[in-house]
DNA sequence: AGAATAGTTAAGCGATTACTTGATAATCGC
DNA sequence: GCGATTATCAAGTAATCGCTTAACTATTCT
């Protein structure tokens, strides 16, 4: 599984965090699209469009090439997967937290200590 | 499972998107903690430290409750786990796609099953 | 009571964001 | 070749972000 950087975690939100490129996101989780497809149902301008496209790219979360005049987009799934897993460990370790705790309430040890 | 609406993955994703925000959720996926504990490991004001948590707790990342002069934070998993589940929908979707799309190269009809 | 601890609030400041307009290519259809 | 389509680049701008300092309000400790 991709593993994430801290700085790329940072990039990778920030990219999440926008209305606009995460309409980006859900259409082409429906399959390839030019950059003027993305645009259609955005109400902006086609350079803005790019922008936000920018921003997906080099947190590869999406990746494109382009033939003609027409640059082909495509989601890149490996960043998205990487990024839900992150959150994943979070919940995980609050999990954990919860039953030490639950353990201790009962008064049974626990045997996985590391309190702090 | 809660539903994040637009809106609020706009701020939860921009909540995660600062690593010293992200630090602080990882150290309360360890326990509660008080803000001074929060602000320790990181390299700011006291002052710095409560606004990041201001914004983890307004997009319900995070909830606290003061007694005395300390206010105790902790996580609020629903919040994080309702995020990933946003990106696992996006997954989903993708892989969906892949799978029409090897079943029409195949000549095959689309079913349900089968992963990437 | 007085001093230290913990948190809160407001103002300010430089950097970054989310756009826009306008100019410039490159390419396709005829 | 010409005009429409598709994309790219640069510069400008208003708003937001991530801090800081400074002043202030509890609360706890001795």
């Amino acid at each position: 599984m991709l593993e994430l950087s801290e700085p790329a975690l940072d990039d990778v939100f920030r990219a999440l965090s926008n209305p606009s490129r995460r309409a980006m996101l859900a259409r082409l989780s429906d399959g390839p699209a030019s950059l003027s497809d993305l645009a259609r149902p955005l109400d902006m301008t086609l350079a803005a469009v790019e922008q936000h496209f920018k921003v997906l790219e080099r947190c590869d979360l999406v990746r494109s090439n382009k033939v003609g005049r027409i640059r082909t987009c495509r989601l890149e799934p490996d960043t998205v997967r990487a990024t839900e897993q992150w959150l994943g460990v979070l919940c995980a370790d609050w999990e954990r937290q919860l039953d030490r705790l639950g353990a201790f309430l009962d008064g049974t040890p626990t045997d996985q200590d590391g309190n702090q």
